[in-house]
RNA sequence: CUCUCCGUAGCUCAGCUGGCAGAGCAAAUGACUCUUAAUCAUUGGGUCGAUGGUUCGAAUCCAUCCGGGGAGACCA
């Protein structure tokens, strides 16, 4: 009990007392509503018998006691509602445990429990649950946040971007409008579903872990398979596996996927994020072009009911058509350079005499990107087509049917960013392993994220794919846009974070010293047990610095009288 | 990986020209029968992120480290 704070033991005595009157503080049973809080809200007019007798259920947001009488906050799945108690009415006779004792004093902002009542209109002219009997259905032994709002102006927000992220439910119970976010995006997902499923294209699911990777660019998550005893990857794009499945017959498969990249994080880039790919045979990237403009367009007006946006200080028109730049048209367009005749050495002039830093392992294609990223992404703030990529930069798409040297690709750029990439697909097995070899020749020069050939991928396309358009739209980024979110933590449930060292009570079996072989004295062994170290694998993986830093933080809370430790120390116990 | 800002009570934050750790909310006890950031009184609550240094004395100054935010690098 030592590590509980002064609140969370009075709620755990609070607990004890409940049952101590013959109250289940974690009760079994479920509990019957038949009303919404919102519901109430939105249909109550004074004098109807509708909601005379209403069951709803939720957790404790606020209270206000006033002696014999008081007023709570519930708020369930779609909002808050309030509540009246009445001592005299709640307990009739000469008994008023449930009231003082029960109501009052050991239940908590937090708790959640179920009422029956009939609603009314207060003096102050508040829409109010009188409530006649009211059911604890779960004790929360932990404190909430308590946000206050009075005239829009919010009180002590819960804010704090890592205790939001790593403690998301508590995020999602005091700010609503974190909770509206994630509701859009499911509804974007949804509507774009049923937009392709509306098009007779066929969701399918394709693997995750995978012998090879490939399909983007990027490198990899790695894994092992003990039975049979091989190196996995974590996908990083499906494109490869739902090209298979067009070769085999299908004529519009897509999938929602997870993938995996193991790069650089930032506000715009999670380990792992979820993508659309869309393959559908018998169409080229034009096609895909129109496609992409009505479903946008689509999902821009299912969420808004309007093809305007606003996203930070822009207002974003989704209607069609959006503008197109081919990519050397761009690049002519945001710095005046002609580039679409230049060879290898001078685009790295280029380059750098636009500021870019350029490296040994970067061909045509990353050069040409690297002038593109920096000289017009960021200036495309309007939904935008980039078309006709050099073949350098993707060796996946199909040479331009009249371009010398590009591929019939398209991005889409919107806020700045990257939204979607497309083409029409390779189907040319000799030209693609001739692609696929010079990506070997990148990776040999340096490249980590050159792609890596995949030989049955290969075999595939030697059977024959029909012209096939694919597309892949980052779920993600589109929601930050159609949520006006600045990062992708925002859109995410739970974002990739270092880990969080939580504290464990640890009963007293200070005998066993699962670390004595690697001279970790006693006094520390129950320390790192607190810590949530049971074995010397798990403690030889961690970063000896940060270990020093908790065992520091828990010397000293517990005010243990043993000297500190030296970062020397640890780093001899973790080689020992 | 680089730069930069931040880390103080359950939450939001003040204190940072070194001198006994503070406020509001939340909590405990009491008062209060339509309140709404309810109100009033009393009380408790701290790994000042960690370690080391400077100093008679460090939340405050210095160094290293941990965790996080932002910007960049890398990258979609």
């Amino acid at each position: 009990m030592q590590a509980l704070s002064d609140q969370e033991q009075y709620r755990r005595q609070a607990v004890e007392e409940l049952r101590s009157l013959g109250i289940d503080p974690f009760p079994a049973e479920g509990y019957e509503v038949d009303t919404m809080a919102a519901d109430i809200h939105r249909d109550f007019r004074p004098g109807e018998a509708r909601f005379s007798n209403v069951s709803l259920a939720g957790r404790i947001m606020s209270r206000r006691i006033m002696g014999a009488a008081s007023f709570a906050e519930i708020q369930d799945a779609s909002g808050r509602i309030q509540l009246y108690f009445k001592r005299d009415e709640l307990c009739p006779g000469e008994d008023k445990t449930l009231y003082n004792t029960v109501f009052k004093r050991l239940l908590d902002i937090g708790d959640i429990i179920g009422v029956k009542g009939d609603v009314f209109i207060t003096q102050m002219g508040e829409i109010t649950v009188h409530v006649r009997e009211f059911t604890l259905l779960c004790k929360a032994l932990r404190p909430l946040p308590v946000v206050k709002e009075k005239e829009d102006v919010t009180f002590d927000a819960f804010r704090d971007p890592e205790l939001r992220y790593r403690q998301r439910y508590v995020d999602l119970i005091v700010n609503p409008e974190v909770r509206e976010i994630f509701v859009k995006r499911t509804r974007l997902v949804n509507a774009m579903r049923q937009f392709l499923n509306d098009r007779g294209y066929l969701e399918v699911e394709t693997p995750i872990l995978q012998p090879l990777y490939g399909g983007a660019a990027a490198r990899p998550f790695t894994t092992h398979h003990n039975t049979l005893d091989m190196k996995l990857y974590l996908r990083i794009a499906n494109e490869l596996y739902l090209k298979r499945l067009i070769v085999g017959g299908f004529d519009g498969v897509y999938e929602f996927s997870k993938d995996f990249r193991n790069e650089g994080m930032s506000r715009f880039h999670n380990p792992e994020f979820t993508q659309m790919e869309l393959y559908v045979a018998y169409r080229d990237y034009e096609w895909m072009m129109n496609l992409v403009e009505e479903m946008v367009e689509h999902l821009a007006l299912a969420l808004h009911g309007n093809t305007v946006v606003r996203v930070g200080e822009h207002e974003i028109n989704f209607a069609r058509p959006w503008k197109r730049y081919t990519m050397y048209e761009v690049i002519r367009e945001f710095s005046g350079i002609d580039i679409s005749r230049m060879t290898e050495a001078a685009l790295i002039d280029v380059a750098r005499d636009l500021g870019i830093q350029t490296e040994a392992g970067m061909g045509k294609g990353k050069l040409i990107d690297a002038i593109f990223g920096e000289k017009c992404e960021p200036l495309l703030i309007q939904p935008t087509f980039i078309t006709d990529y050099p073949v350098e930069m993707s060796p996946l798409a199909k040479r331009h049917r009249s371009a010398e040297g590009l591929v019939e690709r398209f991005e889409a750029i919107c806020n700045g960013k990257e939204i979607c990439n497309a083409f029409s697909e390779l189907n040319d097995p000799i030209d693609q392993r001739r692609r696929f070899e010079e990506q070997l020749e990148l990776g040999r020069r340096g490249d980590l994220e050159s792609m890596v050939l995949d030989e049955d991928f290969l075999r595939a396309l030697e059977f024959g794919m029909p012209p096939t358009a694919g597309l892949g739209i980052g779920i993600d980024r589109l929601t930050m846009i159609m949520t006006n979110q600045p990062s992708i933590q925002e859109v995410l449930f739970f974002p990739q974070m270092k880990p969080e060292i939580i504290t464990q009570e640890v009963e007293g079996n200070e005998a066993a010293n699962p670390f004595s072989q690697m001279g970790v004295p006693d006094a520390w062994a129950s320390i790192l047990a607190r810590l949530g170290f049971s074995n010397p694998e798990q403690l030889r993986k961690t970063n000896p610095n940060k270990l020093f830093n908790d065992l520091g933080g828990l010397r000293k809370k517990l005010k243990l009288d043993i000297p500190a430790l030296k970062i020397e120390e640890i780093r001899a116990w973790l080689e020992g």
